[in-house]
DNA sequence: TTAACAAACTAACACTTGTTAGTTAACTCT
DNA sequence: AGAGTTAACTAACAAGTGTTAGTTTGTTAA
């Protein structure tokens, strides 16, 4: 018998089998990485063979890819509705900090290649940096207005961007340790320390 | 011919072979990770066969060894000094800002092994993380007495640790891209906005 | 019942990997 | 001049790499 029919509890949805493959991956990416991970390794962790996992999915890259770019494309969505909001500087960046946390809660194992394998990307690396830089300069742009209204001290808005979103970026190597955490009280605190440091 | 005589400014020291090895090596790992570079990567950068690289060095692993552990034992003993100096919570911090800059400042490439390839150690990975550990509890220890001696706000301790160490840890990507910055100057600046925030 | 499909399998290929063995040429020191 | 050392070379190997081809088997739809 080759085929397992695995009890689907009624609350959770099946996912597509290259959906779990993608899961399995980013798993063991964020473990040892891209490079380290072979095909072998990604079909063990599914009980499978590797040249099975080739019936759902394309290439090792074509994983990669879908990883990095739908998680590049929904930081670009959110921003831009922050762009939109109404609100002043200090508000668009706490909102700024609930965005990087809900979507790193989400996605934390697939933060990881985001972060650390997006070089290995091929046809849609330029694509990738396109967002990313893109992504950034809507931050400074927030910065750099609330400067200007008073709003933000007069520093190097170079090292205020940098130092948030550093932070920010390091979310999925801290998130899974705090599983009590609760997202809302996570984002009040870490904004309360980004935004107005820890100087008594 | 086979042998080049460089002609070597009095200004500057002979390197020996094994830590240009060890120097292009951490530069293409910064790039592409450990385990993408290949040891006819790191010989083709030095216009030599990567046979000829183990004339050097016993092993790519002890490239990676060597790279990380005389890394982190400086950190270790930079938090050791800072440990007995006789300052408030607050120097303390700037202090630890300090130590990071000067040791990313020097080692830039490197840096980005010590973040991301730590878990390709072998031999070496126990004693890396434990003394990783002890790091971070010298850290979190500072910021606790800090918070009873009221010099820092009283909120939780580990997310302000993660937060400036998360930061700090980052300095390998950002340093290389404002070359014209005074370390010194960087320091201030970023120890400011770590313990004062950016709120006006 | 049967045709079509989904998803697993075995076997293999061409290429890359870290590393070793043995050799050779140029410098250094006596 | 000769011995020793350093640092390069060529050639090769065994293991592992992503991927393809062709096949088998259980499930689904007609």
């Amino acid at each position: 018998m080759k085929h397992v029919n695995y009890y689907l509890a009624a609350s959770m949805k099946k996912l597509s089998r290259k959906q779990e493959i993608i899961n399995v991956a980013s798993k063991l990416f964020k473990e040892k990485g891209y490079s380290a991970v072979t095909m072998r390794d990604i079909a063990k962790s599914m009980g499978i063979k590797a040249a099975s996992l080739y019936n759902h999915i394309n290439s090792k890259q074509e994983i990669l890819t879908y990883i990095i770019i739908s998680l590049a494309e929904e930081f670009t969505q959110g921003m831009s509705s922050i762009k939109l909001s109404n609100k002043n500087s200090i508000e668009k960046l706490k909102q700024i900090v609930s965005l990087h946390i809900n979507i790193t809660i989400n996605n934390t194992n697939g933060m990881a290649s985001l972060n650390n394998d997006w070089m290995h990307l091929k046809d849609q690396k330029d694509y990738y940096l396109t967002l990313r830089v893109n992504y950034e300069n809507s931050f400074r742009n927030i910065i750099n207005k609330g400067i200007k209204k008073k709003e933000i001290i007069n520093l190097n808005p170079d090292i205020m961007l940098f130092s948030i979103l550093s932070t920010l970026r390091s979310l999925y190597l801290w998130i899974p340790k705090k599983e009590d955490l609760d997202p809302n009280e996570l984002a009040t605190s870490l904004s309360n320390v980004l935004l107005n440091g820890i100087n008594r």
